[in-house]
RNA sequence: GGCGGCGUAGCUCAGUUGGUUAGAGCAGCGGAAUCAUAAUCCGCGUGUCGUAGGUUCGAGUCCUACCGCCGCUACCA
């Protein structure tokens, strides 16, 4: 059994978690999972990274403390990551008390080291802000070509390079004054004291993808390293450095020390030491970045662990960016998307299936083109894995499974051999490579279920063992695929645990075939998708500015509408009725008075509700799970109102609130349109 | 400019250390089946493997040059 540590980069405290970041959290969610699935001791561990300039200024802006602003952000980024199935042992934040006392403990062995130096640095000063700026928050006309508008680092018309101080008419971008030029003392760390060991760690370890270590080797390490500027004098939003007051650390000096402090807080719950996760050659730790964040994981970071005594990485594994539809994320094109936006309107498992299907060990941008979503998605998975399922296990449900394993040509035996190279293709990072093999079992096993036509046996009762042998070959192919996907899809692994009453908890699991025993009711575990879900997205995403839209000014009015007919056959029309029979049931539109918890109760609320005037009565309604009681207080919805009253554990209902859906967090009450009132008779 | 990556069928990509007529999925066309969420199965590919040279008995696979696309080019994040 391995020890593995795992991180994702810390997403910033400034914004909102988008389909560009999940990438990486949903790439690295998947290797934890197949790490733990194998039976490997695994931690995934993250954070909120909290501190620098830009938290200091939108907390400004929003008039609250930095402090309101991270605890809010980190819980919309928490919940945004449990919506894709995003798994993390912890997830902490930068500003912590075990962070500052790692930040000191690390700088300390820096300084003993010999590699802090002080030196003069001149920036400009915004004085309204009373903050130093940095570079793109200063704009100004470039110093060379003369074009206006540029930012305080490069020219976009020309390309030149310069400092912020020899721009021409410098604009500070926080208060729109013109800054002026101030030198403060900045701490450096001297990286290139330890660039012979860089150049070891880089090149020679296979800690790196060859691409970046020949990219490293080509850019930095030809050279002598520069210093590296780890300080900010006050104002700042970090910790203050115990050695050198009114300075405090750059953000992207205790930014990776919070995978550590996190690592720590897990430590503290879990009974377990800090040494054996971090300074323990027993344990391999991984991190998952962007590309954009290179320098930082593979440069300073493993010379600020190296110096501190702390283990190095086992591998830095970096991936691409997102492009949609071949470009970057626009948000006049409404590509830029949000993951709370995209989870409004589609399963969260369509992204995990299709990042894992494009996802290879290279740097590769990955381009989420929305036609090819869509079809892949369902083709791959609707129309041919869980395809697998659905047309086994109905029969399956009449015949259980076989007591012994039958003769499938092979099968079995070939995809059992096949998670070798599986599990090899996932611990590369290759899912592509994985999911290619998995989509290709599938294969096999639906031209064996064709070959065998179960639906014919099925007519003859004397098949009926037969019947069973392949219901059994069928559906125990189709596990051995949920096993392997369990790591991308861990929802499919859960239904298929309970469609054969056996959880999915372990890779081996697709060794053995399941015998001898029920095959509970098939439900489906998957919806295709629609072009009309990706079209509400793009254009939620287009609209952020007003961020006004009401539910009911939702496109209501086309008619051209490609519904989904699961609802309905899910749920037949029940035999037809005349109007007599209709008319006996009375509806009537009510508001809501109260609305309360019920003590005990899994799915209730209680309702008062009034049919105008005096008349109120309370009505049990199983809705807890979808509406919060205080969203309900006032509103008009539709009651039956003759309904005999019923005694209840918890009291007597005297009629029932109607609603549409499954169950649930998925039910949708019914309201009037506006100018309707309490006591009107619905007809 | 420098450096790096990529360039294989309409689209997305596989092609292991160079070895026989270069493959898959999707889309398309024809057929079968009707258990399944119109899902499935069978059949159908004359591709200058970006271009031009080179090494070799033999190159998509190695080398060189060129073309095209993308990215990076630290004291911004």
């Amino acid at each position: 059994m391995r020890r593995i540590l795992v991180t994702s980069a810390l997403p910033y405290a400034n914004g909102h978690i988008h389909l560009g970041h999940l990438v990486e959290y949903i790439q690295t969610d998947i290797w934890v999972r197949f790490q733990k699935l194998r039976g490997h001791r695994c931690l995934y561990i993250c954070a909120d990274d909290t501190h620098g300039t830009a938290i200091m200024i939108r907390a400004q802006q929003e008039e609250i403390r930095e402090e309101e602003l991270i605890a809010q952000m980190q819980e919309a980024h928490l919940r945004d990551f449990a919506g894709f199935d995003v798994e993390f042992d912890n997830y902490g934040s930068t500003h912590s008390p075990e962070n500052r006392t790692l930040c000191n403990e690390i700088w300390t062995a820096i300084r003993k080291a010999g590699l802090v130096e002080q030196k003069k640095v001149t920036q400009l000063y915004d004085l309204t802000a009373g903050t130093f700026l940095a570079d793109r928050f200063v704009k100004g006309t470039c110093p060379k070509c003369k074009a206006p508008n540029q930012y305080g680092d490069n020219c976009d018309k020309c390309g030149a390079h310069y400092d912020p101080s020899d721009l021409i008419d410098p604009v500070s971008t926080l208060s729109g004054g013109t800054p002026e030029i101030r030198s403060a003392d900045h701490l450096f760390i001297n990286v290139e004291m330890l660039h012979g060991f860089l150049e070891e760690w880089t090149q020679r370890t296979g800690a790196l993808q060859p691409e970046v270590a020949n990219y490293l080797a080509g850019h930095f390490l030809q050279e002598p390293l520069h210093d590296w500027d780890v300080s900010r004098p006050a104002p700042y939003f970090g910790f203050e450095i115990p050695d050198s007051p009114g300075n405090y650390w750059y953000v992207w000096f205790d930014a990776p020390i919070g995978y550590i402090a996190s690592s720590w807080v897990w430590c503290k719950k879990h009974g377990e030491k800090l040494d054996d996760w971090w300074r323990s050659q027993a344990t391999e730790i991984h991190h998952f970045i962007g590309k954009d964040i290179t320098y930082f994981h593979t440069l300073f970071w493993p010379a600020m662990l190296k110096t501190a005594g702390f283990r190095l990485p086992e591998k830095v594994h970096i991936h691409g960016f997102l492009t949609v539809n071949g470009e970057k994320m626009s948000k006049t094109k409404g590509t830029f998307i949000q993951a709370s936006t995209y989870l409004e309107h589609l399963d969260p498992v369509y992204l995990r299936y299709f990042y894992a299907s494009k996802l290879t060990p290279r740097v590769d941008d990955l381009d989420l083109n929305f036609d090819e979503f869509v079809a892949k998605v369902n083709s791959d998975m609707v129309g041919n894995v869980v395809n697998l399922a659905s047309r086994t296990a109905k029969f399956g449900h009449e015949t259980g499974l076989a007591d012994g394993y039958p003769d499938d040509g092979g099968l079995f035996a070939q995809a059992a051999a096949e998670g070798r190279e599986i599990a090899a293709a996932y611990e590369d990072g290759d899912f592509a490579r994985a999911i290619r093999t998995i989509l290709a079992m599938s294969d096999r096993a639906n031209q064996y279920v064709e070959a065998q036509a179960p639906w014919n046996l099925q007519k003859d009762p004397a098949q009926h063992d037969e019947l069973r042998r392949v219901c059994t070959v069928g559906l125990n192919l189709f596990r051995q695929i949920a096993v392997y996907l369990a790591p991308v899809l861990p929802r499919l692994a859960r239904q298929t645990g309970q469609l054969l009453d056996d959880p999915i908890t372990r890779w081996d699991q697709s060794q053995q075939p399941l015998l001898g025993r029920p095959v509970g009711k098939f439900e489906h575990m998957m919806q295709r998708i629609t072009r009309k879900q990706i079209d509400a997205v793009i254009s939620a995403s287009t609209d952020h500015a007003g961020n006004n839209t009401h539910p009911s000014d939702a496109p209501a009015a086309d008619a051209s509408a490609s519904d989904s007919d699961a609802p309905l056959k899910a749920d037949p029309l029940s035999p037809e009725i005349g109007i007599e029979d209709f008319s006996r049931v009375d509806l009537r539109v009510v508001r809501v008075i109260a609305a309360e918890d019920v003590p005990g109760a899994q799915k209730l609320l209680k309702l008062t509700v009034s049919l105008g005037g005096d008349d109120r009565r309370t009505v049990f309604a199983g809705i807890k799970e979808a509406y919060p009681p205080q969203d309900l207080v006032g509103r008009l919805v539709v009651c039956a109102a003759n309904l005999a009253p019923r005694k209840m554990k918890f009291g007597t209902s005297s009629g029932m609130i109607v609603a549409s859906g499954p169950g649930g967090k998925d039910i949708f009450l019914l309201s009037p349109d506006p100018g309707a009132q309490p006591g009107q008779r619905v007809h």
